[in-house]
DNA sequence: ACAATAATGTAATAAAAATACATTTATAAG
DNA sequence: CTTATAAATGTATTTTTATTACATTATTGT
């Protein structure tokens, strides 16, 4: 299933449209590309016969931030089928090659999310769902169901939780809200107008509004709190958005937080929700929940 | 020597007799390995509180021939899958020890997911998706976000699309079914009654049921077609779920299959679609949907 | 043939890693 | 309990490596 050396098979691809220079850096790559792994850019430079700017500009071409990253995700490449690299979803795909395409970059999203989230900034946004007497979670779009699975799992806290789409409500609870209420507001782009103004309402109520959107977009200006995922979307019109599942993992970071912290203080409220289940299942072992 | 996957295991090995500072750099190596194999030996020595020259020694001592070998072989042992050891959420972990460890849970439910996909399956989903007249998505508690979710994303073809969480709602749709309507229903553990009823009512009417669920569960037998998933056991208890990720990235690769299956037809749907979110935004680039 | 633009290279700068060497800390002998 | 000795660690410097700014050279379309 992994088709592996994705990468380097993509180096190979003639229909790549690499220019006279980047070819020579391709070929010198794919005459011994363990080699490449352990090189700097001059020795690359010179067997490839290109300035070493041609070499950089070749390695972020290929959607690398410069030359060492370029060379670790080759070496990753070489040893376990590539899933940083050419995972582009093209018209000529079917099921075998398009399946793996997309989970790796679902993967990768999550990957760079993990390596950009500020521990500090979760610590501080458990400490405010802690301090909280109510949360609420908003999100309209693709953002709803996000929404709606953070109310799942937030609703095992014994705060009351609730989650919100339609953009009227959310607006009137903004307006109603409270000092001690604490909103979740989750926008890919951060630009949704109704978003941004339900955000300035409920903070003029004095509630707190942490939003979970794209770096400095009005959305995150408008709160209190902003955890800013930048996934980097948009270049395969044929991938799928991948923030959601970025979205969904942080607000399992946040439950769990607040799970730890909490200690074993709300175990006795879970069994009741545990409990109340269990008729509906064929076996009560499991569960959805 | 090092081969590969002995480098992390021999980090985490308190036998190894590591001096003081020697120490601190295992930890700190430890605490986030894929971000060394990005990190400066500064940025490195900085987090563990050493000097830069004993990263440098500590990494030769290691058997690297200096520190970007060594980021070099931490890179490869981590790719041979070996990072999974330490993923366990415990009571005293904080935010960024416990950060990157559900976000390696997630992404190891997808790797896992990924490569126990069978794309024949998913191409004879995307033949049943294709020819359908109708399309339904039922999920209930933790599903019924997924389904939701990818309502959105099937709303793009033109074929009538509807999610449906509630119960009543979906065993009345189920019953009224007709030949050339499709059901997908989702459930993680395939045991939640209702929706096994359901299911079978709408095979009752004739109508398509195609599951992603739990393998050899009551679901997956009354379904036409099962996707099965098994992400692996919930061992610990502090770990969320992380079958919905999966199952919301094998609901992109079946919206992705017939994408391209329909190749431009549908484009000026999409087009339309695009243009009436449009006023909604600060700005008109981007979009949630 | 000539602008406009893209591609490539040169030279300078910044960043990263390794080295030489100084200082501190631990150890063991008297 | 010193004090010689060795081991460990850190500081400052040099060397290597990567990136950037900008100049030059090709390429393309009119």
């Amino acid at each position: 299933m992994t088709t592996p050396q994705t990468l380097l098979s993509n180096l190979a691809k003639p229909a790549q449209a690499f220019s006279k220079a980047e070819q020579k850096v391709a070929d010198a790559i794919l005459a011994n590309p363990e080699l490449t792994t352990r090189s700097s850019i001059a020795r690359l430079a010179q067997s490839a016969e290109v300035s070493e700017p041609t070499v950089n500009r070749f390695c972020k071409r290929l959607g690398a931030t410069g030359f060492p990253d370029f060379k670790l995700k080759l070496a990753l490449s070489l040893a376990s089928g590539a899933r940083f690299i050419n995972s582009a979803v093209a018209e000529d795909d079917t099921a075998p090659t398009f399946t793996p395409k997309i989970f790796n970059a679902s993967i990768h999203a999550l990957e760079k999310t993990r390596d950009s989230i500020d521990p500090k900034l979760i610590h501080h946004v458990i400490d405010e769902v802690v301090a909280s007497k109510r949360i609420y979670f908003f999100g309209q779009g693709n953002s709803g169901p996000v929404a709606q699975d953070a109310e799942f799992k937030f609703f095992r806290f014994n705060t009351p939780v609730s989650a919100h789409q339609d953009p009227l409500m959310q607006r009137m609870l903004a307006a109603a809200s409270k000092p001690g209420d604490l909103l979740f507001i989750i926008s890919y782009t951060g630009r949704t107008i109704g978003l941004v103004e339900t955000a300035r309402l409920a903070r003029d109520s004095l509630a707190t509004v942490i939003s979970i959107t794209a770096p400095a977009s009005p959305l995150a200006r408008a709160s209190d709190l902003a955890i800013t995922l930048d996934v980097g979307e948009d270049t395969d019109e044929y991938l799928p958005m991948t923030s959601r599942l970025a979205q969904l993992t942080l607000l399992d970071v946040i439950a769990t937080g607040v799970t730890l912290r909490q200690g074993q203080a709300h175990l006795p409220h879970l069994a009741r929700i545990k409990a109340s289940l269990a008729s509906t299942r064929f076996d009560s072992v499991e569960q959805d929940v």
